[in-house]
RNA sequence: CGCGGGGUAGAGCAGUUCGGUAGCUCGUCGGGCUCAUAACCCGGAGGUCGUGAGGUUCAAAUCCCACCCCCGCAA
């Protein structure tokens, strides 16, 4: 990579720290970091720091947490002073959490540059990933872009096409995209900087956007097709895991399912039809069409336990109905 | 001091309300049945009931006190 290149990287959780731990190997110049304030997490609300600053901290990097970046606060102003002592020539954002103000963006010489967990324009916003698999894709991507104004709406620079097996879950999806991401994104500062990227424009008419996962995209829906359960719960898991009310009115969370049958109409959706508790075990439960086995489970209260041990701790009966 | 559940055999649980023989579904070991089996039958091993030479009691898994650890929710 270039020789004197001042990065600055913004990003919050694991999946920037990747990207980080790679530009910082690389020996790309990063001279700060900007991240979440820490926030109370957990039981007990212990304040915890973001990954990013974990790592960031460990390398001896300086680490920056404004509250807001918004010009005319007092955080934002102390930002924009950091930002000219920082002077970097490019910042790198990685799943930062913040809206970047104007300033910002025009601020560095090579622009800004965003790591985005889809194949754009699809997939825009908060949860590219989560929604790709609930939405049963086979494939998704990372897309490196020039950030503009608008959300996710900037000229694209570099893609990757990432696979998405069949029963591949928002971890496994998670891990290899930030991988790619990281690679992603060192071989796009490069380019940038060797001027060898011409980038892209979206077409806005093909955009789709990936909302933020909310409470109410976690309960399962037995009236849907196995495969649409199947995909709801691994695109979830395991976090924060898709959940359903057993009798008696405790939730039990799903962590790991396969479509038992994708053809068979059901009367009752949430119906559970066998239970199998040699092995690992699975529990089967009835979809409007077809059925799945849930394969671990996380009973209300509970750990996460295998199939064959939540079936053993009489938790669930041929008959009962989830939902 | 955010709310709540829990710690009993290798696993998952019941038993605690109202103190009185340590139980269930599995696993495991041995034997049997079977063409055969993750099926079935018989038998065995395995537990300081989280910790405290705590408190109460004739008697504590159970009641009281203190502490440790785990987990779910919410963020």
């Amino acid at each position: 990579m270039s020789e004197k290149l001042r990065i600055l990287f913004m990003g919050t959780p694991d999946f920037a720290c990747v990207t980080l731990r790679a530009l910082c190997e690389s020996n790309a110049g990063v001279v700060g970091v900007v991240t979440q304030p820490d926030k109370p997490k957990g039981r007990g609300y212990t304040l915890m720091p973001p990954p990013v600053k974990v790592y960031a901290e460990e390398r001896g990097l300086p680490v920056y947490q404004p509250t807001t970046l918004k010009a005319g606060t007092e955080d934002g102003d102390a930002f924009a002073l950091t930002l000219r002592e920082l002077n970097p020539d490019l910042i790198v954002v990685v799943a930062y959490g913040k809206i970047l103000p104007g300033y910002v963006l025009d601020y560095p010489r090579l622009g800004c540059v965003n790591v985005h967990g889809s194949l754009l324009p699809a997939y825009r916003g908060a949860a590219p990933m989560q929604r790709a698999i609930i939405d049963g894709c086979s494939e998704t991507g990372i897309t490196t872009m020039l950030m503009a104004a608008g959300l996710d709406t900037g000229d694209m620079l570099r893609k990757r096409v990432v696979p998405i097996g069949e029963n591949d879950n928002f971890e496994d999806i998670h891990d290899r995209m930030a991988e790619v991401g990281a690679v992603l994104l060192l071989e796009t500062v490069e380019g940038l900087v060797a001027g060898t990227i011409t980038p892209e424009p979206q077409d806005d008419a093909l955009a789709t956007y990936a909302a933020k996962i909310e409470r109410e995209d976690c309960a399962l829906d037995f009236s849907r097709p196995a495969g649409e359960v199947h995909n709801r719960i691994r695109g979830l898991s395991p976090i924060p895991l898709s959940s359903a009310a057993m009798p008696g009115g405790k939730r039990v969370k799903i962590l790991a399912s396969l479509v038992a049958d994708d053809r068979t109409p059901h009367e009752v959706p949430g119906e559970i039809l066998s239970l199998d508790s040699t092995g690992e075990g699975r529990v089967e439960i009835a979809c409007a069409v077809g059925s799945i086995y849930a394969l671990r489970l996380l009973p209300e209260g509970k750990g996460r336990m295998s199939a064959a041990d939540f079936i053993r701790g009489r938790r669930v009966a041929v008959g009962d109905i989830w939902g």
